[in-house]
DNA sequence: CTGAAAGCGCTAACAC
DNA sequence: GTGTTAGCGCTTTCAG
């Protein structure tokens, strides 16, 4: 049997020559007779009102009409085109996602709750990808929006002057890592000021009082916002000298600085993330240092493997789910024409491992 | 200023009263006026048809019209609506992807090589995640479908013959990691066997002839191909005595069948995936047993990680991104109305890192 | 309880 | 070049 020839026996049977109808441009759709509501109406015998009642569920059909109706759209193989209702509801029932990389485990997190959450309610979820370009990334919200009746924008990299002149085109909008300072547009946000605070009074009631910090890229807002907690973190402290040292993001990154994390006299480390403490732990490792016993290492996030590398790691987790579901409350109160809450800092958690430890005798 | 304040003056000021309007119901739309064609061509004095071709850039419009219709779009904060293009055009110029689970990293990567791909061409994406419920699926694969131009399904679990009586209705479709035999449906899979057999190959030609194999969940479909590969594989090796150990997907049960692998006297592990490979590497590690000088092991997937364990894993790779980028190549070519190519199987290539070596002495 | 009719916002023949 | 007109497929008042 050819699926191939039954489809093409009735599609010739069904409709004259497609080429006729207008509105048809770029890649052709599937050439499916695709029943509409006027077919399935006829086929019944009712009226296109009636049809719509019926395929939505309205009470106030006659049984005996509803019937018939089901049976007609059953026949024709009818499916309600999604985008006339939306017009006509003014309502698409989608809201979209646009992340600067959904390589990052973070984002993924992200869309993941919100995915989940959102279809809770029935909306569905249309994701973009920024590729951390800027000019991309606005043109993107934009047009992201116009597709769908709601936005969420995770840590958006557009200068904020922009930002602001677009909040108004993008409502109902909500912000991941990011906030708008006297708009009204919701903020969802972790604090990483406080998981660094958490990770400096960990090391230092661990005796620590050399610091070395592997810092991210340049241009990460993340890596701007943890270099500076850092700071304020150690400047608060009686004695704790801070070391920076421009490292990078990824794993490779953190395996060449080993080095010059030696040299740099701390005993303790902090890395940008995850990535790059476990890059330094295997840098440390090669050249015979041992973790924790002659230097603590910490990360930040709280990726899954951070609990499998030897040693496991101490790192802050932050609530990377948690972040897509409450955007999704926000995105929904909004869609409801309500307040959309108070805007929120979560607060990492720190989980000590075993990747940090006393300071080594006579090395305080 | 108040963003609210402006917004509010605004509408009241362009606007009688919203409930008048029909077709509002559920949570209403952001309340902003929203400028319609008919505006934007009153405000300029020109027809509809004119600002509509302005708006898509046609080159036929007098440049002194083009430039007030421009003025005006912007004057009224112009948008047109998607949604209205996309019932005209007949045409989302959205394709929707349908996942089991989105913390799958394989899925993950398809993702992101399809919503890559399908950005080149304009193309926006819509994700739905199953959760493995496989009623939940054909049902969000139909409504997706409605909602898109064209559906990517990866690795669906509804029974084949359910899928090949939806197939008709989701078109175009591509399938990824499932085929459709006799159907026209595009279909792109890894060839998980012949990952397998590569591995196998490489454990004999280091002497290996016990081998124990770590199975996955007993409702995957992979494992099922893995296990079944790796049977077939053995059998035809002159003298490969195999073991199959239940063990399931993660570092943990990967750890906890530690002992059971030694016990096994395999001298070789072949794990369902990487993770398994994660959690044997350290539970074998734990228990004194030195990889590969004792035993070796072998992953699958290469995940990141893999190359980042101590030892490094070997293990056999799959184009998880190509995947996504050829799936978008497929429902392109269908979209366009031509044939999609022909299907393949991607070859996991094998991956030799530090964690397989020759038998130790004595044990062959 | 059902149908007729208007409209959602945009596009594209077709005529001027 | 530009406007007129007729849809795209569905929903929803409003009469009856």
């Amino acid at each position: 049997m050819s699926l191939t020839g039954d489809r093409r026996a009735e599609q010739s049977a069904e409709e004259p020559t497609d080429g006729s109808r207008p509105g048809r441009r770029g890649p052709a759709r599937s050439d499916r007779p695709s029943a509409t509501i006027g077919r399935v109406a006829e086929a019944a015998g009712v009226s296109r009102a009636t049809v719509s009642r019926v395929m939505n569920g309205s009470p106030t059909v006659a049984a005996e009409l509803a019937a018939r109706v089901r049976a007609a759209a059953e026949e024709l193989n009818y499916e309600p085109s999604l985008v006339a209702r939306s017009l006509a509801l003014g309502r698409t029932s989608t809201v979209s996602l646009i992340v600067p990389d959904l390589s990052n485990p973070m984002f993924q997190d992200v869309l993941r709750g919100l995915s989940h959450a959102a279809a809770g309610r029935g909306y569905r979820l249309l994701v973009a990808e920024s590729n951390e370009n800027v000019a991309e990334e606005a043109i993107l919200a934009v047009e992201a929006r116009r597709r769908s009746d709601g936005l969420v924008l995770a840590s958006p990299r557009v200068p904020e002057a922009e930002l602001r002149a677009l909040s108004d085109r993008l409502a109902p909008l909500v912000l991941l890592n990011r906030d708008l300072p006297g708009s009204n547009v919701p903020s969802l946000s972790v604090d990483y000021a406080a998981g660094i605070a958490a990770i400096v009074a960990h090391l230092r009631s661990l005796g620590h009082r050399r610091i070395v910090y592997l810092a991210g890229p340049a241009a990460s807002t993340s890596n701007r916002e943890r270099q500076a907690a850092l700071r304020a973190a150690c400047a608060a402290e009686p004695v704790c000298a801070l070391t920076e040292l421009p490292c990078g993001a990824t794993f490779d990154d953190g395996h060449a600085s080993a080095r010059a994390v030696l040299r740099s006299g701390a005993t303790a480390v902090v890395a940008f993330n995850d990535m790059v403490a476990f890059g330094a732990l295997s840098g440390l490792h090669e050249l015979g240092i041992g973790v924790p016993r002659d230097l603590s290492v910490a990360g930040f996030d709280d990726i899954p493997f951070a609990r499998y590398t030897t040693p496991p790691l101490t790192t802050a987790s932050i609530p990377r789910n948690e972040l897509g579901r409450q955007a999704w409350d926000r995105l929904w109160a909004l869609l409801g024409g309500g307040p959309a809450g108070h805007d929120v800092h979560f607060q990492p958690r720190l989980l000590v491992r075993d990747s940090t430890g006393p300071v080594p005798a006579g090395r305080g």
